[in-house]
RNA sequence: GCAGUUGUAGCUCAGCUGGUUAGAGCGCCUGUCUGUGGAACAGGAGGUCGGUGGUUCGAACCCACCCAACUGUACCA
């Protein structure tokens, strides 16, 4: 025992917090996904360009990392040349950088989309990871509310293309030229007063989770959670909560709910279009607005934003799209750049997670104006608007519902090795299949026994294998054994000798017909790759 | 970052108030079965009990610190 010689310590083989691998179920889904988005963003317009996935740190508008915490939130690193590199953290930022060093060349109003993996550092959670994918679009040099009023129709078309039934999703529009105003309003414009302004977001911003109660405490002095964890508020007085409020809540003191939430099954009617509803969006746009018109007539930011508002509903209700899109003054996204319309895409399925507790997905993309973004290189106005799509979010959330098909591929038709002398004959065979666009493979472990070939076929969910022994050669045949329909038969066999003898689901045909007989065991069972 | 909970085999977990060689189920590998998947039966491999230090004759169990994961909260461009 003591002298019990230690193991050599082994490297452990680890995944880094926060990251995922992904295997083919996964890849196949994300393949569809993209491909169903594509399509539609192709549909309205948008080329497609790609950048890379690091840029100069302040090129995504992030401030240089300091010595400390070079890390804090995005990947960084120093080049050779001392000058400091990030992952990109979302796709606009590096689109702006892209279209301001392009300006000279590119169409405009320039229409693009792209999609690739961003990375944030930090803590992850269920659902959550330190890399995702994201499917971007952005019009870039149009100021019209057009241009916002088109995203959020092909917001909603790209849902429906995803499988996400009308009802089931919204979008949600505000404008954070309205927010900018009531904060004005009430005295905390200017530039002294700009953390607070972010307090106050992003107490709106919690609106969902916290509930009305909560959003006040965080307007105020501060909240306390259950965990007795403190939060320090906005200090904002009775007075400003108010004003706030009443902005927050004008869809509601126009018309019902606060938020369309799923249990809201008036609203789920409404927004998959009911033909008994008496009014429009633009209707109810017009008197969300005409009602903060009054509340917030001092500020001429604040009554631009209502009238781009009013505008983008007006576009949307004639354009057909009157149920799926709706203004909601309590949204409010992004909390840096955005200068104009900002929207938001909901998902209002819920399910149970493994627990049995009620899961809500919430927000599944979003996006918004951001007039100052490409400008920043360039010294002269450059308006932009945009979209972003949360490809892995919504994936894991589409999965969860049980809304995609996770199961896997099909794997191919394995020609087992029974003569090791022949394993010529049998690539040969392989090749055929292969010039035959039927996916294909050849045993390469040890062909000792069948078993083992069999086994490896059944795990890599083969439709059917191969098999020419000597008595196949000398009849010049080669047998066909079709796993799927085996499968099935197994069930009422009982023995493996009875199972072994029957040799279920299996015929002999020439070597000739090789091809066409497995053309039409792979017809028998809709077998088809990719 | 803050708070709480939890760390025992690849996975899910047992392990009684501290007491010999730390167990089960599932999975994995091998065999029954050198011409056939599943099932069944038999066998096998696999563990610095998260780490370090301490208390003790003796620690998976008690104490301290550290690390990690999970949950909530904060941050999230």
């Amino acid at each position: 025992m003591a002298d019990k010689p230690k193991k050599p310590q082994k490297l452990k083989a680890r995944l880094p917090r926060g990251l995922e691998d992904r295997g083919p179920a996964a890849i196949n889904v994300t393949r569809q996904m993209v491909e169903k988005i594509r399509a539609v963003y192709e549909l309205y317009g948008f080329e497609p360009v790609e950048t890379p996935a690091m840029e100069y740190t302040d090129a995504l508008g992030k401030f240089l990392p300091d010595q400390d915490r070079p890390n804090e939130g995005v990947f960084s690193f120093q080049d050779d040349d001392e000058q400091w590199i990030s992952l990109r953290y979302d796709l606009t930022a590096p689109l702006a950088r892209y279209v301001a060093e392009n300006f000279d060349h590119l169409p405009k109003p320039y229409r693009s989309y792209r999609f690739g993996y961003v990375f944030r550092n930090e803590k992850p959670g269920p659902g959550r990871f330190r890399q995702f994918m994201q499917f971007d679009a952005d019009t870039v040099g149009s100021a019209t509310p057009a241009a916002d009023a088109e995203i959020c129709m092909m917001a909603a078309d790209t849902m429906e293309a995803l499988g996400i039934p009308r009802g089931s999703y919204v979008v949600k529009v505000n404008n954070r030229k309205v927010l900018d105003g009531v904060m004005e309003s009430i005295g905390i414009g200017g530039e002294e007063n700009a953390g607070r302004r972010l307090t106050v977001l992003r107490a709106i911003d919690k609106l969902d989770r916290l509930g009305e109660q909560g959003v006040r405490e965080l307007l105020g002095p501060g909240r306390k959670d259950e965990s007795g964890d403190f939060t320090k508020g906005a200090g904002l007085e009775q007075a400003q909560i108010a004003k706030i409020e009443t902005f927050v809540n004008a869809r509601a003191a126009v018309r019902g709910p606060l938020l369309a939430y799923s249990g809201d099954a008036s609203m789920q009617q409404r927004l998959a279009g009911d033909p008994d509803r008496k009014e429009n969006e633009y209707d109810i746009a017009r008197r969300i607005a005409d009602a903060l018109r009054a509340t917030f007539h001092d500020s001429k930011i604040a009554l631009e934003g209502l009238d781009e508002l009013v505008e983008i509903a007006r576009l949307v209700d004639a354009a057909g799209y009157h149920s799926q899109i709706i203004i909601d003054p309590s949204v409010v996204r992004g909390l840096e750049y955005y200068t104009g319309p900002v929207y938001e895409v909901e998902l209002l399925l819920d399910t149970k997670d493994e627990k049995g507790r009620p899961v809500r997905f919430g927000s599944v993309g979003g996006g918004g104006r951001y007039d100052g973004l490409v400008s920043r290189f360039r010294g002269e106005p450059v308006p932009a608007t945009g979209f972003s799509i949360g490809v892995s979010r919504l994936q894991a959330a589409l999965t969860m519902l049980g809304k995609l098909d996770t199961r896997p591929e099909f794997g191919p038709v394995v020609v087992t090795v029974f003569d090791r002398d022949r394993v010529a004959d049998y690539q040969k065979m392989v090749a055929q299949l292969r010039h035959a666009n039927i996916r294909a493979e050849l045993y390469l472990g040890n062909p000792k026994n069948m078993g083992n070939q069999l086994k490896y076929a059944d795990r890599r969910d083969s439709p059917c294998v191969i098999i020419q022994g000597s008595d196949e050669k000398a009849r010049g045949e080669v047998q066909i054994k079709d796993l799927i329909e085996g499968a099935k038969a197994a069930a009422a066999i009982a023995s493996n000798q009875e199972w072994r003898e029957t040799r279920p689901a299996q015929f002999s045909c020439a070597e000739a017909d090789l091809v066409a007989k497995v053309r039409e065991v792979l017809a028998r069972h809709d077998v088809t790759w990719g």
